[in-house]
DNA sequence: TCTGGGGTCCTAGGACCC
DNA sequence: TCTGGGGTCCTAGGACCC
């Protein structure tokens, strides 16, 4: 039996935890660069405010509603949900962190324990909440496909009191009956149109369609395990999380601009602040990367820009793997000038770190390495370097090294995103600590 | 005026290997 | 005129997820 437990309006709800005048009333939180609209309060969801809504189009319904809408918080929701997720590791055998604000839960033979998983999923609703101010709701079923439809109808149906279990044959055919196909885990905007087209309505009538049009119509295999695992049938198994995190094979740093930019240097200098933050991330879990890619985008929105919108290119690295910011930047601007087209206007660039090793797996030397690369001296050197430069920054603060190339000319650079309505990092940053003050009587 | 960021998996052709 | 079988890796692109 799996598990899925998945917090509500996690980003809101995170919000609240420490502003609750937030409660009771339309609450958004939006993406990076303010732009679109992420998490939603029940409350916003009420008025029609429709997730990924672009916060320009909605912002005159939300004020005169006397909603709020806040800039997104990372640091804060990253550690409420570590939080979280310790809290639900504590009471199953096992866990897998899914996303930030998800989980899967391994039920395995708990029934002998503990009685009815009805009331343990009770428990662990009121943990979490206590312990973090998070509301939850939690699925229940035999495959991972069907303890999402739970978790959906849980959330949907606000007399099931946030549970559902589905693990008898009645169950399932109400509950996948009750679901809109759209609605299934796997099925995105472009297979809904193609069910669409084909007359299938609900979950119901998904799980009933046949191994070669699945194979044919859903994106293949992929496709044909979400059929199985509808019909009760398991075609993936729980990936525990190593205490408690997420287990990753690409890193990826990209920002939409706070402006279009037009000049290479500009690109640049955002892309290496980019890279030198994905590298950075990378030695923080102690990885090597041995692919590199490197990505720029032009405005989708805008009519004069004809498609392809983004161009990308992917090195093997010569040398081997590295988390070497030096070296990257090195490569990376290589890769920035094979596809920058001068006379466009770029709106969103990124670098993805793929491949990604453990370390100690021993340095690949390139034979005809030109001087400066790659040797077991060099990767002394680096190594040293960068344990350096992560100290300083840690130390003195996240920009005090950095690339020469990030650094702007003016006061802010103009690719620095916008975020007007950002809250305090309350649990990760000392001087945003909330204070605390108690009024004695004499 | 203003439209996110960070992931996963699969496919498929071509180069190259023995 | 005739030209293998079984692999891996690289690269790009397309779908999905939260």
């Amino acid at each position: 039996m799996f598990g899925l437990v998945d917090g509500n309006n996690f980003y809101v709800s995170c919000e609240r935890v420490f502003q609750p005048r937030l409660n009771g009333r339309p609450v958004v939180v939006l993406s990076n660069n303010d732009g679109n609209v992420v998490s939603r309060s029940p409350e916003a969801k009420q008025i029609g405010i429709a997730m990924g809504a672009p916060y320009f189009e909605i912002r005159g319904l939300l004020q005169q509603q006397r909603g709020y809408a806040l800039s997104s918080n990372y640091p804060l929701y990253g550690d409420i949900s570590r939080r979280v997720m310790a809290r639900l590791a504590d009471q199953v055998p096992a866990i897998e962190v899914y996303s930030i604000d998800e989980a899967f839960l391994d039920l395995h033979g708990l029934t002998k324990w503990l009685g009815s998983l009805d009331a343990h999923a009770r428990r662990m609703r009121r943990d979490v909440l206590a312990c973090t101010g998070i509301p939850t709701c939690v699925g229940m079923a035999t495959t991972k496909t069907l303890a999402k439809v739970a978790n959906r109808l849980a959330k949907k149906y606000p007399e099931l009191e946030g549970i559902l279990r589905l693990d008898t044959e009645s169950r399932r055919e109400r509950a996948l009956r009750a679901l809109p196909a759209a609605d299934v885990w796997g099925i995105g905007r472009q297979y809904a149109q193609v069910l669409t087209a084909h007359g299938i309505r609900t979950a119901w009538d998904l799980a009933g369609v046949g191994e070669t049009w699945a194979r044919k119509n859903l994106g293949g295999v992929v496709g044909w395990r979400l059929i199985q695992e509808l019909r009760g049938q398991p075609c993936q198994g729980l990936q525990p999380s190593e205490d408690g995190t997420l287990s990753r094979q690409s890193l990826r740093c990209s920002r939409s601009f706070g402006q279009p930019l037009t000049t290479f240097d500009d690109v640049w200098g955002a892309l290496s602040t980019y890279m030198a933050k994905a590298a950075e991330k990378l030695r923080t879990q102690g990885g090597q990367a041995h692919l590199l890619t490197v990505f720029i985008c032009k405005s989708q929105y805008d009519s004069r820009v004809r498609p392809p919108y983004t161009r990308s290119t992917t090195l093997t690295l010569p040398g081997g793997a590295t988390s070497d910011t030096l070296l990257l930047l090195a490569y990376g601007r290589r890769l920035l000038e094979r596809i920058y087209e001068s006379g466009h206007s770029y709106v969103k660039a990124g670098v993805v770190l793929d491949g990604l090793e453990p370390p100690g797996r021993g340095l690949q030397l390139d034979l005809f390495a030109a001087a400066g690369s790659a040797s077991p001296a060099n990767d002394a050197k680096s190594k040293v370097l960068m344990q350096t430069i992560d100290a300083v920054n840690k130390q003195f603060g996240r920009n005090s090294v950095r690339p020469a190339s990030s650094v702007a000319s003016g006061n802010a650079p103009p690719w620095q995103s916008k975020a007007l309505w950002r809250t305090p990092a309350y649990t990760t940053r000392l001087e945003d600590l909330l204070v605390v003050r108690v009024l004695l009587n004499k």
